[in-house]
DNA sequence: TGTATCAACTCAATCGATTGAGTTTTAGGG
DNA sequence: CCCTAAAACTCAATCGATTGAGTTGATACA
């Protein structure tokens, strides 16, 4: 095994290398069936899709004859065709400069999960993103690339999507029902997950709990508002002081914290809007001498992989990601039939573990 | 707020429906827009495309004429008439028995890495499944609709590859390379990253080190080769009754542990092929009684994001995700551009945390 | 004025399938 | 033995673009 390769990047071609037609071994087509079988190219199609127009015996050496020759139907020229299209893509938005979502654990579990639903319902996937600002949101659609859209992604072009319903485009949504929204999303019920975490929190004695995240984006509205009705339920308002949006560098979270610390040294738990930041909240924490949960009761959302996995183990609110597919993958379908579809909000459900409980029985945090 | 939601899927109203506007909004194409423009066909063609052939003038009409229609070229016409394609697919090999790769967080990473890359070089992104048993892997190039494969997963069809290299097929497998190996493939070098891992190990005083993985996929393999490079080098033999393949349900891990305990009491080192195994070993351990890192050293494979967030956090290997990404389309594209290309081996790296570093000031584990 | 040249287009074939409208063959009825 | 009908195919147009081979009009040159 040469270790020259160790350390030495590989070579791109140039983008513009034009692909030239390379010197395929043709893939056979229905003209060469036809011709080998003694009959017409409309014989081979109707053949091969099982028509009773053409005799069983004919049909046999057809069906022999392609399968020898390892034939399968030009797609391409089929949906030119017959207008037809089982291709649905899934748009991921870009931002060039913040680390989007195809690395993000939640998002990434969401499009395998829509992968999963989409080829069980014999539909393509064609994984696409889409810059933010350029508003061709719809190119793949009206390319003729796909059938339909889903969009992915914490932010949401509300007014193209709107655009989008507008020109009949089959469409789904990823996220909260949104105020004048004439598409069709799909999300989880951010809403009574946060107040039901929240409430956790305060029922193990939490009394003066910060919410990190981006109150700013869709999700992120609807969890706060959780948080808030929940404090409101045990009669505490919240207080936008103790909210603040972390930033992209996690090493920020530290400083943010401390911060935070500094004008609530009463800090008591942190509601984080997703398991990454309660995670990277958690690290901090301990940094800046507050233990979780000894000192500070800590839950996230979503229930990412890690999140069972991490010390202490995260409470959170885990959305149900093979129905979340599931879910998706029916609205679009039910577009594509041209039925209209209303905005789903699957349930959400409270997991409690670790992070949030205090155990009395456990040595007390080092001073 | 009625607390009904809960355990609901709850429907949102539909917004009024746009009135009964055009049945179908026909997507305009290049026949319109010659109409419109008073030209031809061939005329809008050129000019969308730029050729000197069509004059200043004509094409600025057409492009504006285009771009207020919303016009886009369909590309499955287009593919169609120029044979050519920018469609790329990456198969996941699915079986039914057990989860598969689109739930691993590493897979889901590889793909992530790979979406990026292809978008990046202006190729599109088809994901497949690939049923474990039929041949048809290569059915979506066979009907034209991806230009080239990208293999993904631990198990790899060995055969089925070189066929597909034989039949001249574009194709990029994710993994080591192998023996009568007709295919390219681009991997990380497990060995080498294996190596550096378990010598660590044995630096920090490990002597019994058990092997947790499955030896007999192409990349278990070879780190089980690695470990063993490792351990003769430090004058020690691999055992094999010191590896064993960790099974699906994540709880027989502490089982398979315990029993391993049984014969080897004096284990005081594990090396996972693969850090959600690791993870699991580690809590494992924990249930049985042994501290990680106080009592046995633990290290993983892959560094995937929850590594670092993990309590111990985890010594493992990292693969360059990135560069893996761009690698694998580099190789891609190399072959769609008629080169022939080599197996592409990745370095790896090793990343020290906590797992693997016995801490002097800690407090004893609890007898 | 005749003609070669060039710019700017248009024509029509083509990519690989599908499909409605024929056409041929065979069988059956009267 | 003629006529009709069903069975089994074939023809040719079509999907939406691309492209090599014309066509046209204007300008340039001799």
């Amino acid at each position: 095994m040469p270790s020259s390769k160790r350390n030495q990047a590989v070579l791109l071609p140039a983008q513009a290398a034009a692909l030239p037609a390379p010197p395929v071994p043709a893939r056979p087509q229905m003209a060469d069936i036809a011709r080998l079988a003694g009959v017409s190219v409309s014989a081979v199609s109707l053949a091969l899709r099982g028509s009773p127009m053409i005799g069983e015996q004919t049909r046999e050496r057809i069906v022999a004859l392609a399968r020898s020759l390892n034939y399968r139907v030009n797609v391409g020229a089929q949906n030119l065709r017959t207008k037809r299209n089982r291709t649905v893509a899934v748009v991921v938005p870009y931002s060039a400069n913040d680390r989007h979502h195809l690395f993000e654990p939640f998002y990434l579990a969401l499009i395998g999960s829509i992968a999963d639903a989409l080829i069980n319902q014999g539909l393509q996937m064609l994984l696409a993103r889409a810059d933010q600002d350029s508003g061709d949101l719809a190119a793949l659609y009206e390319s003729g690339q796909a059938a339909g859209l889903i969009l992915t992604g914490a932010q949401r072009p509300h007014a193209q999507c709107n655009q989008l319903a507008l020109n009949k485009v089959p469409l789904v949504v990823w996220g909260p029902p949104m105020a004048q929204q004439l598409y069709c999303s799909v999300g989880s019920d951010n809403l009574l997950g946060a107040r039901l975490v929240v409430d956790h929190l305060l029922g193990q004695g939490a009394r003066c709990i910060a919410f990190l995240g981006d109150h700013q984006l869709p999700e992120g509205r609807q969890r706060y508002a959780g948080y808030s009705q929940a404090l409101q339920a045990h009669g505490l308002a919240a207080d936008p002081a103790l909210q603040f949006t972390p930033a992209e560098p996690a090493a920020a979270m530290s400083a943010r914290l401390a911060d935070l610390l500094a004008r609530f040294p009463q800090l008591d738990g942190v509601f984080a809007s997703g398991d990454v930041i309660a995670m990277n909240a958690a690290l901090a924490l301990r940094q800046l001498g507050r233990q979780v949960p000894d000192d500070v009761l800590l839950a996230g959302f979503d229930d990412i992989a890690l999140a069972a996995y991490f010390q202490p183990s995260l409470t959170t609110v885990r959305q149900p990601m093979t129905e979340v597919g599931v879910a998706i993958v029916a609205a679009l379908s039910s577009q594509l039939a041209g039925e209209a579809v209303a905005a789903v909000q699957l349930p959400t459900e409270l997991i409690v573990r670790q992070s949030s409980v205090r155990a009395a029985r456990r040595q007390p945090a080092q001073p």
